[in-house]
RNA sequence: GCCGGGGUGGGGUAAUGGUAUCCUUGGGGAUUGUGGAUCCCUUGAACCGGGUUCGAUUCCCGGUCCCGGCCCCA
């Protein structure tokens, strides 16, 4: 039977074993924060349209989520969390010692076409430093995020930083128009030079500054690479930055002077993080610093902030290992006939409240379909009570993996299982 | 928004212009205190709408959803 209802486009479910991978991953991100001394936030799912219209460009705009409520009021579903965070400090945290340290786990919604890697719900940790424009803070952000990543488990991945003032003044000091030099922009994040060659010859814009442009663009590397930037303070800032991050143990990054990223209110350093064998779908983090808050009714703050798309680094833990196994139970209890029924829950209880992870028939299953079932759901032990055992005072322990069979008090059956499972349930 | 490929029980499949095969899974039973075995019973399916036709799951059109790509991003 099929049910009436679908799930709505672009959306998914997940089941326990989805979510038993998803929360590691995240717990794992979670704990790296916190060393770090990020603190948590929450901040609505939805808000004011204009807090994303305000800075995003219309890109964003089209495939946001919005909609009237019954006041009348112009909602968004949001299409991402940086804007609310700074809109949570700019109400209510301005006054608070800086540097502040924030970091969110939430759902965000784009309207967008769906494909692999990308949906119209998704989900996103991400973090945000408010504070200062040091060379520190972006190091100490693109150190988090790196960490974050690996605490996921992931293992192949790219780090790419660059710097959007050398692009935007260089650009800038030979197209006057800001229209133009936006346009000029973003075909440089595209990399569509073509494009930009018709587009500076149309307008009779200089050769020379055109492969200026073109060059910039593709300069990767190392550090070196630096030497030929003519914008010295974004030089200076960079070469510090590289420099912090190697002592912290993050090495394997990358110039790359040609990432742009489409939005417009990144101000100085940005980076961005691939896994390469995703495919079309290979960012799995951005971010970068800005100044948003004036944007929003406060002082002008420098931040250094960056997402991670959840959902990619799991299809990209997907494509480098095995899903780890998914044992929910530790222990499953099994009544060997009807009068041992209530009995079976009394011993349960005892593990439970041990912080076992156990359960116990509910089906009236006969004892042979209890142990088919607690094999076929993964257990690790079987706990069979019956009269035999009763009598004594005892149950039975079984392991499931080796066959193993011994009686123990059932007193102490919760001791008894926390030593043999080791280090104690997860 | 655009382009390509798809849509048969929960999952995986077969055939077919005359309402559907097989496997698996789920529930129950047998074996009457020890398991993924075997046997038996049982639940359960053609994405939606329109058209062609005596008749559509099958052919045609539209929509929808899934998968992938462009654009953009996470």
């Amino acid at each position: 039977m099929r049910s009436m209802i679908q799930r709505p486009r672009g959306t998914r479910d997940f089941g326990p074993a989805d979510m038993f991978r998803r929360r590691k991953a995240e717990r794992a991100m979670r704990d790296i924060c916190h060393r770090y001394g990020f603190g948590e936030v929450v901040t609505p799912t939805f808000e004011q349209s204009e807090l994303f219209t305000l800075r995003s460009g219309q890109s964003i705009v089209d495939e946001m989520y919005v909609f009237k409520d019954k006041g009348d009021r112009e909602i968004a579903l949001r299409p991402e969390i940086t804007a609310s965070v700074i809109r949570l400090f700019v109400n209510e945290m301005s006054n608070q010692p800086k540097p502040l340290k924030l970091y969110y786990v939430g759902n965000c919604f784009r309207y967008e076409n769906p494909q692999s890697g990308r949906y119209r719900e998704f989900f996103q940790l991400g973090a945000e430093l408010i504070g200062n424009e040091n060379p520190e803070t972006d190091a100490e952000v693109i150190s988090l995020a790196v960490n974050c990543i690996r605490a996921a488990g992931l293992q192949d991945f790219q780090v790419r930083v660059g710097h959007i003032g050398v692009m935007k003044s260089l650009a800038l000091s030979g197209v006057q128009d800001p229209a133009l030099a936006g346009r000029a922009l973003r075909m440089i994040d595209k990399k569509d030079f073509d494009a930009m060659g018709d587009m500076f010859d149309a307008n009779s814009l200089s050769r020379n500054l055109f492969d200026r442009i073109t060059a910039l663009a593709e300069t990767r590397g190392g550090t070196e690479v630096l030497d030929d930037v003519e914008d010295v303070k974004a030089q200076q800032h960079l070469k510090e930055l590289f420099e912090i991050l190697k002592l912290q143990g993050v090495e394997d990054v990358e110039i790359d002077l040609g990432i742009v990223r489409g939005l417009d209110y990144y101000t100085g350093m940005v980076f961005e993080i691939d896994a390469p064998r995703l495919g079309a779908e290979k960012q799995i983090l951005g971010g970068g610093s800005y100044t948003l808050s004036e944007l929003f009714g406060g002082e002008a703050v420098f931040s250094t902030g960056f997402a991670i798309g959840i959902d990619r680094v799991m299809l990209a833990l997907d494509a480098e290992q095995e899903a780890p196994e998914y044992a929910p139970l530790d222990a499953y209890v099994v009544p060997t006939e009807d009068a041992m029924r209530k009995y079976a829950f009394a011993i349960v209880s005892k593990m439970r409240s041990k912080g076992l992870r156990a359960d116990v028939d509910l089906m009236r299953r006969s004892m042979s379909k209890n142990l088919k079932y607690a094999a076929s759901v993964g257990v690790r032990y079987a706990v069979i009570v019956g009269k035999e055992e009763m009598s004594k005072r005892s149950v039975t322990l079984r392991d499931m993996k080796t066959g193993e069979q011994k009686q123990v008090p059932a007193d102490f059956v919760a001791e008894e299982l926390e030593n043999s499972l080791g280090k104690g349930a997860p």
